[in-house]
DNA sequence: GTCGGGCTTGTAAACGATTACAAGAACGAT
DNA sequence: ATCGTTCTTGTAATCGTTTACAAGCCCGAC
């Protein structure tokens, strides 16, 4: 009734543990044996166990990606990438959730000790000393999706916000808009904060001002539908100061506003349907990430393709090199982005 | 360098490794030892190697979820659901990807040996002869969330897409449509089968008749997208014979279309805009699953909900009283379904 | 004072694989 | 015929835990 070991098989087949094992390793064996050992294997329907030839073997094949919110569409992206470079390998990839504070991914990282996986790729949302320390002294490879410090020396993988920042802005001073503004997530994360940073850059390098700048809870769509409000009535403060002022034309209501992701940019689209404006007559909306929700809103979103795809992709490859040899110096891969341009904007 | 085991700790306390093991564990020790122990962990940063643990106790605390597509939505509901369930119980959830094919889900069954995981919860798109007999042969507990013979004798948790179909056409019939059309994804699935039949009964139960049917090749946006064309061309063709024949209201273009998921009720939403038709006032859409694409497309999507969330959890529980016992009798639970009303329709 | 009972702790045998090492078989060359 | 080489196969140690069992200790009761 109960499974078969390998002294199960080796009974079954009349020869020694040590000769089931070669076989099915495929170290060389005679004909016969192979022979006979397959036959026993299949009339058994042996299947090795994992768990005691992950110890013995020292790994386990399995390899860890931690993502902050599996509802995020980015992640979509990135997980396909991964699990497709990660199983070419022969590993087997596990998802796990951190959700969206630091502690939980420290303890993740922490909790990570040898055996439950040969290594971790983590996208992580806040970093700090304490996730930085528990990186370094993780007893598996560690491969970061994201902005750590160069000191930390662990592989990293990451995109270029600002310049997708200016992407999106050169392309939407191309079609005339000049009143842009910016609904960030939060500013204390990774990304929170190098796309502010990227904003702000960007408009500078076209001599503008931000039209208007909100910041949601979470890089999420509810989170968007409820910041948006925040964006919109700044934009009817401007107007209010417009009419007074009758200023030139980087006054007044925007008329384009970027998202730090896509779920906010949908979100946006929403209340700025509500509120009667349209896109992209009114106002031109671009996300970041690119996902599949770009293609699946309506509009259609034009959106900052921070690569994920490859970014996965290349961080997997990173991991893999790193389980490889332990020795190598830390790279830190930098991914350009692209713009899709979608119906969102004129 | 390397890893401390439970022998380095034992060394490093002066005591012995059984008595580090207990004090790991819980077991009754004296302060002293405990303390002792405690101090010695501490400071090797000891941490028990599950592959170690797992080969003793004969489980590996993990859990594997085994999904057809991560980009389907409705997933990340059920994952949410289950991943709750799992972690409250001390387990590890592992999410793979199994793809559209049934032999890909009976590899993975297959392969599930004892090892990998301590339970599989798996929600198949087809089912065949051998994945039943691979899951009945499965060294580990399976739970179905999908549709399974009952003498295939495995816990189900499964939603009731008939009933969730008749409430989507009440509705409808309710708001004033009698033209409705079907937008199937492939009928040889489990859920496409059970669709396309609940389709057909709730029209009869309303004496309707469909106005298209029409099947994508995937549950997936781009799949919607690409057979709508076929619907919209019946619908030109409906529409010629009205022409010709002045027929009852019955007859004409549809007036609402019914997807077999919110994936391909977005990308008929897409198709119809790009046909110039306005929804809900030309045609009304009504999608299943009610995932979170629903609430986030544009117009927010009527949609039957399966009840996606209880059905992951109650497939978790299923599947931790297997754990348990798996001498109980199998049960089968059927999810009833509801309706979320949004703006795609009237 | 001795003996039995209850605790605490240590010793050693698992769990199910891989693999170093040694022994045995086969075979060709001298 | 004998020896050495090579190839195959088996024996046993090992990975890092848990846990059954035994041994030792302390204590109170007779």
């Amino acid at each position: 009734m109960s499974r078969p070991t390998i002294a199960g098989v080796a009974r079954a087949a009349g020869v020694s543990v040590a000769s089931v094992s070669r076989v099915l390793n495929g170290l060389p064996a005679t004909e016969e044996m192979v022979e006979r050992v397959q036959r026993a294997v299949d009339e058994l329907g042996y299947v090795p166990d994992a768990r005691a030839r992950s110890l013995k073997v020292g790994r386990t094949f399995q390899l860890t990606l931690a993502v902050a919110d599996v509802g995020n569409p980015v992640y979509v992206t990135m997980m396909r990438a991964v699990e497709e470079v990660v199983s070419a390998a022969g590993y087997r990839l596990v998802v796990t959730t951190t959700g969206p504070d630091v502690v939980d991914e420290v303890a993740l990282v922490r909790g990570m000790a040898r055996g439950y996986a040969d290594g971790l790729l983590i996208s992580p949302l806040r970093v700090d000393e304490d996730l930085v320390k528990s990186i370094r002294e993780c007893e598996v490879p560690v491969v970061v999706a994201g902005n750590v410090p160069a000191k930390a020396g662990v592989d990293t993988v990451r995109a270029n916000s600002p310049k997708g920042m200016l992407l999106a802005v050169d392309h939407l001073v191309a079609k005339g808009r000049r009143r842009i503004a910016f609904l960030n997530g939060p500013a204390d994360t990774v990304p929170g904060a190098a796309r502010a940073k990227g904003f702000a850059e960007a408009l500078r390098a076209h001599d503008l001002r931000p039209a208007a700048v909100a910041e949601a809870d979470d890089f999420t769509f509810a989170a968007g539908r409820a910041a948006a409000p925040a964006l919109l009535n700044s934009l009817t403060s401007e107007e209010v100061r417009v009419r007074v002022a009758t200023s030139s034309d980087v006054r007044g209501r925007p008329d384009a506003v970027i998202a730090a992701n896509d779920l906010l940019a949908v979100g946006v689209m929403h209340e700025l349907a509500a509120a009667g404006l349209e896109v992209p007559a009114d106002v031109a909306v671009v996300g970041m990430d690119d996902s599949e929700l770009a293609e699946q809103s309506f509009p259609p979103l034009t959106s900052v393709n921070l690569g994920s795809a490859e970014r996965g992709r290349r961080a997997a490859e990173l991991l893999l090199a790193r389980i490889e040899d332990n020795e190598r110096a830390p790279r830190r891969i930098v991914v350009q982005p692209s713009l899709s341009i979608r119906r969102s904007t004129p």
